[in-house]
DNA sequence: GGGATTTGCGGTCAAGCGCAACAAATAACG
DNA sequence: CGTTATTTGTTGCGCTTGACCGCAAATCCC
């Protein structure tokens, strides 16, 4: 038996409280002794003994105190140390974006590789190795890595990260975790796209401060989706949540029907849009400018409307199952959600129960192209925000 | 400032320590000192000192150590304490049903009090009232009631335990926590009776040790469901989650859409069961044994395979979205997905993502009419699990 | 420039838990 | 049947943590 765990019986009280600071800093951004011991409930000399803890092992600074007009001493500004960064990444179809996320959330360093074939995931942690190696070389030469995160369009296990199937990349049971972490020697984390953009949306964007939030992104190849509950991103059993592209939601008038198995991400697409307002491959600004162009009566005004009733659908049932606070669309299901948002929310609370949908909030997604690289560095930050001192 | 928060720095330590050990032996049953230490992992001492004080809270009892055949000195059991009971409650169109629960999982009383006619929510109040004195005279004289829990069939807000809508009952808007809570001078909770029946189940039942679950179940009125999360029930942001009964899943065959709406619980329903067995007002078993004697060939046996169908699509929209390790059936869900539990599973991981499915396991409910009991009672100690030393 | 206010810093103190040594109770063994 | 091995409860002690207190420093208001 000899219990030789913790060292001190209440080191768990520490970490909790080291974390807690350090969470703080870097969700909220700078702030100031005293307001930490306001929001924390902590000692001010409690506080002084963390905040040095935590800038003995390099995660936070403090910086000179704001020129306040209060009275009295004024405070020092906590601020996370900008040279802990964490490499995030989103292998796509066409090109692989990669980045340095500093823990003041800044992004000091961001790169698209752009590439003309499909890379393996043997190819793709070597690129992601290489280019760290640079980085390290150069304008990372002082930054502490913390580790890796990817954002992967496609279905990967939560418990080794493993991606089991990521359709337009084309892989199949790549061990990417590992594969990542020894061509870099970093720890990494693998994670659905949609999973960490609803966490950054959640942590940063249009959802911020909500725990029960649905996201929603259309993207060209599909509808991915992420779920935060109880303020944490849900990953289920496996790891496959929010999967509502593949539901089948009611279609309630026949003539909506365009696809055989009655598939979401079959009747509600980016390509039938595109194919309405007779465009090829145009991103999403140029696809909304086609469709105000158009106008709602219109052939492309006609499949907006159709697309939009389908979505409600799907909205509804999953606003019946969850009740969340808010849900947040991305890509061109923000696009079409744009054109009229009361609308579309009207239309979700028509067939909804009267309870969940009333106080629910359909809005844009607000964090653009970051968002995945913030999700995917939040990913790689998480065990330094569960316990710092390790 | 003058921070007088805790009265010790790790008194939070010990709370949730003390939490840990009377959360245990509520949940697991009976346990050994020697089995705390280890699952724990605090040390002897720890142990009998924290025992110690959950005895003095009058919270836990320790009984002669088992006639064990293992070497050493033997080690005392640690049991919950019988005399701690929170009062269970189910009010249902026809009857109420009022019950107490002991935290050692036993219940010792259970009353079913018939109602000829709707009671409104102060007449529900004040027959709680009425019972529980009467038992604080008789049976429970020496117990202490820590709470009363309810399960109603409506919409219960979080927040405050306000009765939205309980059709059946005609209950809108009714300030049930706090009528309840007057009437008998306890603290009391209120919840939705699906999300209480998931909680029992995933505490005891079906679902045990599973920490992603979906539970449906199908009552006379319709379908009332239930989520587990993160090992927890998920309120949502109003507390309105799991009503999947109002969903509308996609219908794949035109013929097999009964309803205008589309709404699962017109399509799928204990009434229309009934009607294909020419059958008015029969309990589940009755209703079964109806259905196995018409056999697959007949229109029952078409009713139930219609019905199965829809209801699988509905699933696999849900397993889609949430991943969960298991479907849980309860009612009449329970008696048509038992006719062939594989069948229904492969219908399900037909249209649902292959990863989502391919571990899931649907079963049917195992608690019967304890359930929304056990729930409610769960709900009532939820606080005394939380904190034993308040 | 003086008073008020707020903060940082060092020291002290109580609480909680691990640890080690000892005692107790049982099984295994000769 | 007695001895040994094994396991566990018990007791006293020490370490870690964070609150509290007094003093000095820094800033605003007058």
């Amino acid at each position: 038996m000899k219990g030789v765990s913790d060292p001190s019986p209440t080191e768990g009280v520490r970490q909790r409280n080291l974390a807690r600071l350090l969470r703080l800093v870097h969700l909220e951004g700078p702030l100031s002794r005293a307001s930490l011991t306001e929001t924390t409930g902590l000692n001010r000399s409690t506080i002084a003994d963390l905040v040095g803890e935590l800038g003995r092992l390099g995660l936070v600074e403090e910086r000179a105190p704001d020129p306040s007009r209060r009275v009295g001493r004024p405070s020092p500004v906590v601020v996370a140390d900008a040279r802990v960064v964490a490499i995030a990444v989103n292998p796509e179809v066409d090109a692989l974006t990669i980045a340095a996320v500093s823990l003041d959330r800044s992004i000091p360093l961001r790169e698209r590789v752009d590439v003309d074939r499909l890379l393996s995931p043997e190819e793709t942690a070597a690129l992601i190795a290489e280019r760290v190696a640079a980085w390290r070389r150069g304008p990372l030469a002082d930054a502490q890595i913390v580790g890796v995160g990817l954002a992967v369009p496609g279905l990967v296990r939560a418990s080794d990260g493993l991606v089991r199937n990521a359709p337009h990349l084309r892989w199949t049971d790549a061990p990417v975790r590992d594969l990542v972490a020894e061509a870099t020697g970093l720890a990494t984390t693998v994670g659905n796209d949609a999973t960490l953009g609803a966490t950054a949306e959640h942590l940063f964007g249009a959802a911020q401060g909500l725990d029960d939030v649905v996201y929603l992104n259309g993207g060209a190849s599909g509808i991915g989706g992420g779920l935060i509950v109880h303020g944490m991103p849900l990953l289920g059993a496996g790891g496959y949540t929010g999967e509502f592209g593949q539901n089948r939601p009611g279609i309630a008038s026949p003539v909506d029907r365009r696809a055989d198995g009655g598939v979401l991400e079959d009747e509600v697409s980016r390509a039938r849009l595109l194919a309405a307002v007779r465009l090829r491959g145009a991103d999403d600004p140029t696809l909304a400018a086609a469709l105000a162009e158009a106008g709602p009566d219109s052939e492309a005004g006609d499949e907006v409307a159709r697309q939009r009733r389908i979505l409600a659908t799907a909205l509804a049932n999953a606003v019946n199952a969850l009740n969340p606070a808010a849900v947040v669309l991305g890509g061109f299901l923000a696009t079409i959600a744009a054109v009229d948002l009361p609308g579309l929310t009207a239309l979700v609370q028509g067939q909804a129960m009267s309870a969940n949908a009333e106080e629910l909030e359909i809005r844009v997604a607000s964090l653009a192209e970051d968002r995945l690289l913030i999700g995917a560095a939040e990913a790689a930050f998480a065990d330094l925000l569960r316990d710092p001192s390790a």
